[in-house]
DNA sequence: AACAAGACCTGCATGC
DNA sequence: TGCATGCAGGTCTTGT
């Protein structure tokens, strides 16, 4: 489900709700998520303050006041939902519950468990250390997109869904970036350099930022914690609209353009041949 | 090193 | 209606 646009509108919403707040009364129903919780995982958690809620990459990062950090990933249909009082009764995929000091709850769902919720000791963490830069931070530029992309002798959409490459990045707005950029998700890795990795990495930022702008897009699962949907999915020029014209250059199927979807690694990727090249 | 394919799970839309 | 199939916002492991 989630992106970094997703996880950030998430961030921003726990965060009023758990910073400084002591956690009170940790429920877990699970043995394990896409990992197993480590030992004690509730024990661990009940009596710590919340000092902030961080992102890195997809993950959120709850740091406590212990100098732990509550990590947590939505995995493909991972949510959070906020009560301020009592929350209802929990559904088959409700696994874990955080209850604050003030009756507030912060409740994890996760109907595919592909998620994970685990626990930092300190700071780094193994599921962390690979993580290429923030794609709205300062590391991120033209020219390190194309130092990270020499040398790949593969097509470029399916290289920017590596975490290593740019963290954060997932399959919607990969295929929306590469449009912006009118670059082919077909292009060979290598060959996007100079003004092209520099049109792609502008593109990257201004697509993500439009999308937090926006509380991110809702398909499926995905919700804000207080029940509100995104609204980028309105925005989306390419993703999701295979034989619709291309709203760049107005071309449709029948006159050999419009918005194509095809497979790479896998995964559904959308682009129009015509602009993207 | 980089890449493809399979695995992990459930829910939903589609087609027969 | 019932059932099979395929697909979904992600990542990790295995094998080439």
């Amino acid at each position: 489900m989630p992106e970094l646009p997703e996880v950030e509108t998430i961030r921003r919403a726990l965060a009023p709700v758990l910073e400084g707040r002591r956690l009170c009364r940790v429920t877990v129903r699970r043995d394990a998520l896409r990992i197993p919780f480590p030992p004690a995982f509730a024990a661990r958690l009940e009596g710590r303050r919340v000092r902030a809620v961080g992102r890195r990459a997809k993950y959120l990062v709850i740091e406590l006041d212990d100098g732990a950090a509550l990590i947590t990933h939505l995995g493909m249909s991972g949510r959070f939902r906020t009560f301020a009082a009592a929350p209802p009764p929990p559904g088959p995929h409700d696994h874990v519950d955080l209850v604050c000091e003030d009756g507030s709850t912060v409740r994890f769902t996760d109907a595919r468990r592909f998620g994970l919720m685990t626990i930092a000791e300190g700071p780094g963490h193994p599921l962390l250390a690979g993580l290429g830069p923030e794609p709205l931070g300062n590391e991120f530029s033209g020219p390190y997109l194309a130092a990270r992309l020499k040398g790949r002798r593969g097509p470029v959409k399916p290289a920017l869904l590596d975490q290593s490459v740019v963290a954060g990045m997932g399959n919607i707005y990969a295929s929306e970036s590469l449009f912006r950029a009118a670059i082919s998700p077909r292009r060979k890795a290598s060959t996007v350099a100079g003004g092209r990795a520099e049109r792609l990495a502008a593109a990257i930022r201004e697509v993500l930022a439009e999308a937090i702008a926006a509380g991110g897009s809702s398909l499926r699962d995905y919700r804000h914690p207080d029940g509100e949907a995104g609204y980028f999915q309105h925005h989306f020029a390419v993703y999701g609209r295979p034989g619709e014209a291309c709203p760049g250059c107005d071309c449709d199927l029948a006159g050999g353009g419009g918005i194509r979807h095809i497979v790479q690694g896998g995964r559904a990727t959308f682009y129009c041949a015509r602009r993207q090249r």
